[in-house]
Parts: C-alpha cells; sequence; structure tokens
DNA sequence: TTCAAATTGTACTACCTGTATAAAAATATA
DNA sequence: TATATTTTTATACAGGTAGTACAATTTGAA
C-alpha cells in the first residue's frame, strides 16, 4: 500500500531529525512507525534506500517550489533569485538536510554517497544555470568558479549566523549580504578575466546532456505543468486522474533524475498519456520537446 | 609504553585513511596493531577517543610547522600566508582529515563532536589573527566575515578542484586564486562598511580570552621556542632534558588548547622549570606573560 | 467465498562494542 | 637473582545492531 509505506518515510524522517540518521535503528522506526521488520525490508532494501526516499520527496517538493517562484517572473531579477534561496535555505532548516549531509558522508554505503555528491552537484548547476540568467551569457566563463564560491560562502556565512544568533536567524540578512558579495566578484572575475574551473566541466560531473541547459529543464517543467492542471481540471474520475499525473511524474523523473533515460519507456508512457485526450496541443509540445533530446543526445553520443 | 601507545596511533590512522573511521572496527586496530583488546581499552576509553588523539597528534605538528613558516618573517607578507596555507591542505589531504571530520559529525559521540567543532573554531580563528596581521587592525571589525567566507570559499574550490583534476591537483594555484578573491573581498566590505557578525563572537564562541589575542599567542611560542633551544643545549643529562621539555610543553598546552588554565598547575609548573636554572631571561618573561595573562583573565571575570 | 498478496511474529546468523577476569609476560625493586 | 608490581593476553560474556528465513495470519480484491 502506496500510503503505508509513504507514512513510514514519514515517520522515519521525524526521528532522523530528532535523532539523527545513525543514532536511529531500524527498530526504532518500526516501532515508531508501527510496522514490522518483514514490511519494513519488503518497501526498503536498508536505512540508506530509506533516507534516499525521504531526500527524494523533500526534493520534488523544494524543485516544485523553487520553480513555482520563477513562474512568470524575469529570470535575470536577482530578488527573485534571493526569494528562491530563502524558500530553499528555510526548507534545509526544517528538515535539517544539512546535517543529514554529513551524516551520510560517514556510511560505508556508495550508493547513498553517490546520491548525496549528484545532490549536491545538481545544487551547482542550479547556481550555474541561475547565474546565467542574471549575469548574463557573456559571464559565462567565470560562473562556475563564482558558484562554487558562492555555494561554499553561503554554506559558511549561513552556519555560522545559526551560531551567533541561536534565537532570531536573520536568515534573509545572511542571504542579502552573501549575494552582495557575489555580484562584486562576477564583475571582479570577468574583469580581470580570472578563470579557475571550466564551466564544461559540469557536463562531465552531470553527464546529463540537455538537463545542464536550462532551457530544456524550464520548457519541460511548463509542459508538465500546464499538462497536469489540465488533467485535474479535465479528468474527474479520482483513480483515472491519479494514474495520468502518475504517468506524467514518471516521464518528468526519469528526464531529469535519470542519468540515462530509457527512450522506450518514455515514448510508451507518451503515448499511454496520449489516451486522456487532454490538451493537445501541450501533449505535442511536450512530444516534441521528448524528441528533439534524444535527437541530441544520440548526435552527442556518436561524437 | 609510550611508543607502543604510540604505534597504535599511527597504525588506527592508516586504518582510518584506508577504509574510514566508521569501517574500521575496533577488532581490525587490534590485529593490524597487535595488541589485545584488553590493552585497547587501557590505552583509550573508545575508538572515539583514540581518533581524537590522533588528531592531536597530527595538529601538534601542523601548528609547529605553520609556526615555523612564520619565524623571522613580516606577518604582514601575504606570500607567507599563502605558504602556510598551501602546507596546510597538502597535511590536510595527507592525512584525509576532511572526510575524517565529515564522518566524525555522524557519530553519537558528544565529546568527538565537540572537538572537531572546537578544532573548527580554532582554525576560523587562526584565519582572524591572521588576517589582522595583514590587512591592519583597522579592517578588523570585517575580518571575521572575511575569515568565515574565506573557509567557505577555499574550501569549495579546493574541493570542485581535486574533482576536476583527479591526478595532478594545483593547489598552489587554488590558493593564489582564493586568496586573490579574499583581498578584493576584504577591501570592498572595508569600503562599503558592511559587517555581518561581530569579531567578539569568537571570544564567545572560544571562551579562552587572550588566545584571542595574536600577540599573547606569538610571545608564548616564542619564549617557548627559546626556552626549549636553551634546555636542549644547556642541559646535557637525556633524562632531565625531556623532563623540562614535557614541563615546557605542557604549560604550553594548558595555555593554548584548554578553555580554563589552571593558574595553580601552571605557576608550579614554572617554578619547577626554574629548576634548571637555564636561560633566566626568557624565563622571567614567560613568567611575566603568563602573570599578565591571569591578571587580564581575572578582570574579564569579574566584569 | 476464494485466492493471492501483503504483513506479522519469531527465530536465527553474524557482526559489533565494551566489560570482566584469571593466567601469563614484562618490568621494576630489593 | 628473587620477589613484587604492573602490563598484556586470551577468553568468555552481555547487550546491541542489520539483515534473512519462513510459517502463520491478515487483508483486499475478484
Amino acid at each position: 500500500m502506496y500510503n503505508r509505506k509513504q507514512n513510514v518515510i514519514k515517520m522515519a524522517h521525524q526521528l532522523f531529525i530528532e535523532k539523527g540518521f545513525q543514532a536511529t535503528s531500524i527498530q526504532d522506526i518500526l516501532d515508531y512507525s508501527g510496522i514490522s521488520k518483514g514490511t519494513f525490508y519488503n518497501y526498503f532494501s536498508s536505512k540508506s534506500e530509506l533516507l534516499i526516499a525521504i531526500y527524494k520527496t523533500i526534493y520534488k517538493k523544494l524543485e516544485k517550489d523553487r520553480n513555482d517562484l520563477l513562474l512568470g517572473q524575469d529570470p535575470a531579477n536577482i530578488e527573485i533569485f534571493m526569494k528562491q534561496l530563502e524558500m530553499q535555505m528555510i526548507s534545509n532548516r526544517k528538515n535539517k538536510l544539512i546535517i543529514l549531509y554529513e551524516e551520510v558522508m560517514s556510511t560505508n554505503d556508495v550508493d547513498l554517497k553517490q546520491y548525496v555528491q549528484r545532490t549536491r552537484l545538481g545544487s551547482l548547476r542550479w547556481y550555474y544555470g541561475r547565474f546565467i540568467d542574471i549575469f548574463g551569457e557573456d559571464k559565462k566563463p567565470y560562473l562556475l568558479d563564482c558558484a562554487i564560491m558562492f555555494q561554499g560562502l553561503l554554506q559558511h556565512n549561513l552556519q555560522y549566523n545559526r551560531m551567533a544568533n541561536k534565537s532570531s536567524e536573520k536568515i534573509n540578512q545572511v542571504i542579502r549580504y552573501s549575494v552582495g558579495r557575489l555580484v562584486k566578484m562576477v564583475n571582479e572575475v570577468s574583469g580581470s578575466g580570472e578563470q579557475l574551473h571550466e564551466p564544461e566541466l559540469l557536463e562531465k560531473w552531470l553527464p546529463g546532456c540537455q538537463k545542464n541547459d536550462f532551457g530544456f529543464k524550464n520548457q519541460l517543467l511548463h509542459h508538465s505543468v500546464t499538462l497536469r492542471k489540465a488533467i485535474t481540471k479535465n479528468i474527474h474520475d479520482e483513480g483515472e486522474q491519479e494514474k495520468y499525473i502518475e504517468l506524467l511524474e514518471f516521464i518528468q523523473d526519469e528526464l531529469l533524475h535519470t542519468s540515462m533515460p530509457r527512450k522506450f519507456l518514455i515514448e510508451s508512457t507518451l503515448s499511454t498519456l496520449k489516451g486522456s485526450a487532454v490538451c493537445e496541443k501541450e501533449h505535442r509540445q511536450l512530444e516534441e520537446l521528448v524528441d528533439t533530446y534524444f535527437k541530441q543526445t544520440e548526435e552527442r553520443e556518436t561524437t
């Protein structure tokens, strides 16, 4: 049962926030969520996999919220960027993500480590993309460096600010200060022409091809949101509705969060989705987007 | 036997570097260093305490090397600062300190966590002190902020640089680039007068009073080095020599690495040390330094 | 009602940390 | 050298964890 599993994820997350990942034993989770050991191992192959499931649910929401803030706004507007940052930092704090990250790096679990590493790189890529929006294409060669430094700078500022004002943190203030430094830094390095890392490295680290192309991601999210709205509006059978939305989410996930999206699966899912017969225009656009995506990927692979 | 214990520390460090802290069981350490369980628990009360012992030996060497680089040099010379950084980064890499740090944050061991936290703050304080040397007293209000940001910025630059050039890292280049950013940042924030954190926070976080005063630390180290030289030169009995050096090291350690140095202990040790009857001038200076230290501490405590 | 799938309880293996203790070995002392 | 003291060892033990196996039970859908 899907809800049951979801409930375990929720309960475990609570425990992890309270006691930490390592300190929470599987037995604790069993007691707290009221399931048996057998069921647990039916859901997850290990505690690590459960943690990944928690991460995924948090990130799904975070990415959605983050993109909602951008919806209909000028991507070059740095105030929007700061709002996005604040939203993410509050989410991180609430879910104690940073602490859970650090904990994870200790485990032996290779998959888990890799997952966290990819998430960090994903965050870096997001900064890089947004910096292009904000500072312009011509600054591109310096923007990976700036993303790297900004990530570190902001993290430290937040961490020590938290230590300084335990009760009343001023996340907003810290973000504004950090972004202030960032702006100067971008101007400075682009002015003097100093570069430490090639932005091409990002594609090497995160071989997701077009995923690095912000246009693709934005388009995908846009179509996805529109289709979802159409589905919830036009399909009244609840079961059907849920089914289509799940299909949509699967496509989105496969394209954005898999290193090698499976073409045949996506195409098959798309044709099933077509059966819903809603919002044909957006549907066609989505198909076209997927098409060009795979065309470009194939080109890339043969070179 | 001291050597035996030291050997265990060495062997365990090797294992931790190879397999990680968590992944190394106590049994592994016993097998690898050829001692029995009883002996292990005679030396250390837990694996965590062993790790702290490892940290301490590494840091003792690191601090010494770091101060040797400064010996007889102009503290305002930024090239020296970069040399110190490079030395530390190479040591960190060699000993895999960063990774071991991250691992530690996961354990339940409160003492261990606290120790690592204090070490990080110690590093921050060191940056702060050096920045005062380099950029001048008048920039003081902005230098804690800059230390915080520099710590994060440098760490991230190094981390991603390592990822980019797995085989041939360019630590020197990364440091030069990062310090370049730092210099501009200091000028910028001091020019615009933006401040995020009060430097006084450092004393709140690391209640070591004068330890934050670089003058004190430098003087102490200076006297210590001079006295040590005099002892090795003038005392020929090896046992005596070792005894006096141990006393000296105890005083240094108590003053620099304890949150509440014990006055009576230090004074007693000093008077024993006096018995060596070497280098009376430096001896008197050391006594005076300790005296003013405790006078200031008491003043501070009564306000 | 029937049947398959999910869930439970229980027992089990294998590993871990840390404690206890008597015997053996090394070291110091007389 | 002989004796006393400390250190080390081997071993067994208690109490905890992750994960497996499997028969018995419950659940949910046809």
